[in-house]
DNA sequence: GCCCTTGTTACGCC
DNA sequence: AGGCGTAACAAGGG
C-alpha cells in the first residue's frame, strides 16, 4: 500500500510531467472537489513534491494534491511508478482509473486505485500533517512521543505526528529498534527514541532503495506466515494494536 | 462466499 | 474540552 516511501517513488514518475501542460482531464467526481477539472485544465506543471503520503503538484496556477489511499496507482505515459503494488489490484484496468490527466503532448497522468480511497485536492491544507518522515528531526520525535499517552503504534501512525508512515513501515521500524508497539508513548526513553530515528534514518533510506515499504525484514510474507523472529528466533506476535495489525517480538521489542 | 486488508474520518465515551 | 478508541468505509483477493 502507499506509504511514504510509495508517494516518494510517485513523486520521481511525476517529475517526468514537469513543464508539460494539460489539455483534458477526466475525474471520478466523488473523490475530487466540484471546480477540480476546471482548475487542472490548460494548466502547466512546475514541480513535484511530497508531504508524507500526499503528493504535490505544482502548476502555473493552483496546486494540486493526490492522496492514493491504500491501493492507488500513479501512472505516467503508460509506465507505473510502482508495477506490483501490495494489496493493489493485480491488473492495471481502465475501470478503475479515478484520474486522467490527459497532456497537450499526447502524454496522460493517471491515477489506478481498485478500492476508489484515492482523494484529489487543490491547494491542499498541508498544514496539519506532522513533519515528514525523512526530515523528522529526534527532538521533533522526542517531543511528538513526550505529549501523547496512548500507544506508540497508534502515535507513529498518526499523520498529524509524523506524515508519511503506515502501518508496514512502523511495525518495521519498531521492530529494528527493539520497541513494543504497545508500549504507552510518553513512556518512551531518550535512549530509545535515539534508536527509533536511527532506525528510520538507516532503514527508511534503504527501503525505498529496495523499492518500497514491503521490503523489509517483516515483509508481507513474513507478517502471513510468521516465521520465528529472524533476529532471535523467538516466536512473532499478532494482534490489533493503534487499530491495526501489528506484528512484533516479544522477546527483543520491549 | 466469508473475511481479511489499509488510511482517514466521524463519532461516542470518559 | 479534548484526547483516545473504535467503527465505518470500498472492493479485490485469498
Amino acid at each position: 500500500m502507499p506509504e511514504g516511501l510509495e508517494v516518494e517513488l510517485y513523486r520521481r514518475t511525476a517529475v517526468g510531467a514537469i513543464g508539460r501542460a494539460v489539455a483534458r482531464v477526466v475525474v471520478d467526481g466523488s473523490l475530487a472537489p466540484p471546480d477540480f477539472a476546471d482548475a487542472v485544465t490548460a494548466r502547466v506543471f512546475t514541480s513535484a513534491d511530497r508531504v508524507g503520503k500526499l503528493l504535490l503538484l505544482g502548476t502555473d496556477g493552483p496546486t494540486v494534491g493526490l492522496h492514493f489511499g491504500m491501493t492507488g496507482r500513479l501512472v505516467l505515459d503508460g509506465t507505473a511508478a510502482i508495477e506490483r503494488l501490495e494489496y493493489g489490484g493485480r491488473r492495471d484496468d481502465e475501470r478503475w482509473d479515478r484520474l486522467r490527466i490527459e497532456l497537450t503532448d499526447g502524454g496522460v497522468l493517471r491515477v489506478n486505485d481498485p478500492r476508489r480511497w484515492a482523494r484529489f485536492s487543490i491547494d491542499p491544507d498541508v498544514v496539519p500533517l506532522g513533519p515528514d518522515l525523512f526530515d523528522v528531526t529526534r527532538a521533533q520525535l522526542r517531543a511528538v512521543l513526550r505529549r501523547r499517552r496512548t500507544t506508540l503504534k497508534a502515535v507513529l501512525l498518526d499523520q498529524h505526528a509524523i506524515a508519511g508512515l503506515g502501518n508496514m513501515l512502523v511495525d518495521e521500524l519498531l521492530w529494528h529498534s527493539g520497541l513494543d508497539p504497545r508500549r504507552i508513548a510518553n513512556t518512551v526513553t531518550t535512549r530509545q527514541v535515539v534508536r527509533l530515528h536511527a532506525a528510520m534514518a538507516e532503514h527508511l533510506p534503504a527501503m525505498l532503495e529496495r523499492g518500497g515499504s514491503h521490503t523489509g525484514v517483516l515483509s508481507p510474507d513474513v507478517r502471513s506466515s510468521r516465521p520465528p523472529c529472524p533476529r532471535d528466533g523467538r516466536p512473532l506476535q499478532v494482534a490489533t494494536v493503534g487499530g491495526r495489525t501489528s506484528v512484533w517480538c516479544a522477546y527483543h521489542q520491549r
